[in-house]
DNA sequence: GTTGATATACGAAGAACTTCGTACTAATTT
DNA sequence: AAATTAGTACGAAGTTCTTCGTATATCAAC
């Protein structure tokens, strides 16, 4: 009665959570990403070990097996799976519009005169947009 | 062996479907929005209605039964909501960094001239940020 | 070498999502 | 009024996500 569910376009929120301390440290053990979760409540030491395994197979990560402790990285830079998830919600709730998008990034949290100019300055280096 | 789950900080992606075809018709019965679905693959009728019967116990819908065929309107405006799903891809992914998001957003996707004047003009009107 | 600590592997359970079939009810048509 | 049409309600199935327990292997230390 179920129709076959299509490739994921993203991480879930676990994965997520996985990938910024990969991210953040460049390779970690299992241990040593969940001792970095810091989120409210961190999941267990096998609940990560499960996660990474499932990461694993469907290729989010990579691991060396070659230590007893198997170190994982990250298959995808941060650059690129942010742009993944950006480009999703643009489609699923933007309907494409950037402009739209970025409104509402702003108006939602207020960035720091630093973060504005860095902005401005990348409008200015976008080509002269035709018509 | 399961914690429970805290309630969800955003619609899900069926649910969002639904709700974009409710913002742009401002409210709609279930047939209506189910024919105005026009994504790949759209689901049943009663997959629709199930939906939106569900949508309506979270809160996310409201719905008039006066008629016989009951007619739905979001609760929240387009414009709370997207900015609940920035807000949480935010925090998420973008460690709060609005600036980041909203390059990446930039790069992501290009904006029209007019959509980059209109940028350029809330950037303006952001109060002085000082230091 | 037995014990204790630490690692991976695996299975399973509960929740949420999405899907749709079936049952039933109300209106319309013949 | 019987039959067709169009609606809601409800239950259940299949998938994914997240969680963790238990089993098992490995290394170190006693």
């Amino acid at each position: 009665m179920n129709r076959p569910t299509p490739p994921p376009r993203r991480p879930t929120d676990a994965e997520l959570e996985i990938l910024r301390v990969l991210w953040d440290r460049g390779e970690a053990t299992v241990r040593e990403v969940q001792e970095t979760m810091k989120i409210r409540r961190a999941p267990g030491y096998t609940t990560v070990l499960k996660l990474l395994q499932i990461m694993t197979e469907k290729g989010l990560v990579e691991r060396n097996e070659s230590e007893r402790a198997h170190v994982y990285r990250a298959r995808l830079e941060r650059h690129e799976t942010e742009k993944q998830l950006v480009g999703d919600l643009l489609e699923r709730a933007f309907g494409g519009s950037a402009s739209r998008l970025v409104l509402q990034a702003l108006a939602t949290k207020s960035a720091s005169a630093e973060e504005i100019a860095e902005i401005r300055e990348f409008l200015d280096r976008i080509p002269g947009d035709k018509s």
